[in-house]
DNA sequence: GCAATTCTGTGAGCACTGCTCTTGTTTTTC
DNA sequence: GAAAAACAAGAGCAGTGCTCACAGAATTGC
């Protein structure tokens, strides 16, 4: 047993820097765990032991462990959102916009997902039981993805006056368009439009937001294994051909 | 204290009776928890609390909490399937086929996940974390329900030779189909929609996979409330436009 | 510059969990 | 009826989230 206890001592630093070190820690040590064992599997305890602190420590920077899933959660929105910006950046450079870029965001989404599918199943999975994300602390984040999916799918940023040409898909065989919403449905739409920053009719939100749910639907089908494990290699063909179909439907090109 | 202890004396009964009973009891008491605190607040001592049993009586008919879990997923499939079934049966008697089944169906699915969210979450959400569920217990009933959605949205029951007319949703504008599948890809899935007794081209059941994918993650995602507070009202009306939109694409009348 | 205060981290402890193992009782089998 | 098999009880282990009184270090006020 030599002179130095087995509990290193602690450099010394100030408040500040202890506070960042912890919650940066606290996040990296919390994002590994939670990738190899699921939220169910994070532990504070063992967060503690990773860092090797005492877990009582762990409750000073964060009020629960419902906090710190919180925590990972507003981490993993932001994570994916950067990851899919970049490739939206990317594929801007190269001219693309319409199909190129609605592909380069649901490969970013999908690459996401598949390296980190706990992170994924946080964000889009069932929710924790119990525990209901806050949504002042989430929703930020987490519309930013959604956000631009209906920019690439209503046609453009509201800016530019370029407005879709919504006579060509609208009630003919295929369509993406439904019949109207209804008066209550679509307020609530143009009204997610607008935070959005998104300008589109009502219908075009509609079917917008279906396909948004298809493809989370997809993405999350695959990651889960509900197709069986068959298909499971062919995940890559399968979100071209949800490509195809979309931007086809929206009239991308 | 009276005569009779507070452990009141259990009856006189079989094994076999014990083994029913308990079997039912567990499924009983831990289905109402699943529904009550969701997969991960289900616990055995409070199962065992509400059969007014010991902890340890429970590891006599479930091995683990994982295999608990197996069995309320057994379960939830399995109600699940009979629902839509009824609901297509009676929307069969009414002469009930092709869109009108399809809105059966969907709406079945809804209901039934709106009612237990829980149970949903555990059938289609994210994968309760380090627990695969076995395939060979859960792909049976699993896939009954999507054997039903294929051959309504492929045209009818691969007995009658009513082959769909693949020629008119093929590559126009607004179709389902996507380009062919790959070769490994269609081998897949013409192995896949072998075993779902239906007979269709690869082409078009990998338009109906993503259309299921898209149904799943519909209904997810009103459940989960992925798309905020406000949107949750007019789940009916979405589910609705997703079956137009759904029908049309793969010419349902 | 030094005391008072505030903040960080410790370790014991409570109530809970899944699960195992030994013990006693009851039903089935021969 | 005796032997064997199955069932249930209860104690106990290792783990969990979380709280609380306490010790030491950093910050603040004068």
């Amino acid at each position: 047993m030599s002179a130095t206890s087995a509990k290193s001592a602690r450099p010394r630093r100030s408040h500040a820097q202890a506070r960042a070190e912890m919650r940066e820690g606290i996040l990296r040590v919390g994002g590994e765990l939670l990738e190899k064992d699921g939220p169910a599997g994070l532990s504070v305890r063992e967060i503690a032991r990773g860092l090797d602190v005492a877990s009582s420590a762990i409750y000073r920077h964060v009020s629960s462990r419902d906090d710190l899933l919180t925590l990972l959660l507003e981490d993993a929105f932001t994570d994916l959102a950067d990851r899919v910006d970049a490739a939206l950046a990317d594929a801007s450079t190269q001219g693309g916009a319409g199909k190129a870029a609605l592909a380069a965001l649901a490969g970013a989404m999908r690459g996401w997902a598949i390296e980190q599918p706990q992170r994924w199943a946080l964000v889009y999975g069932s929710p924790v039981p119990g525990y209901a994300a806050p949504a002042e602390r989430t929703t930020g984040p987490g519309t930013r993805v959604m956000a631009r999916f209906m920019e690439i799918l209503v046609g453009g940023e509201s800016a530019s006056g370029s407005s879709v040409q919504e006579g060509a898909p609208s009630g003919g065989p295929g369509s993406v368009l439904a019949s109207a919403p209804g008066e209550g449905y679509s307020a609530v739409l143009a009204a997610g439009a607008g935070e959005l920053g998104v300008d589109a009719s009502p219908a075009l939100v509609a079917a917008s937001v279906l396909a948004w749910t298809g493809l989370v639907g997809l993405i999350s089908a695959q990651l889960f294994g509900q197709l069986g494990a068959d298909i499971a290699p062919h995940g890559d063909e399968m979100l071209a051909q949800w490509v195809d179909v979309t931007a086809r439907a929206f009239a991308l090109r």
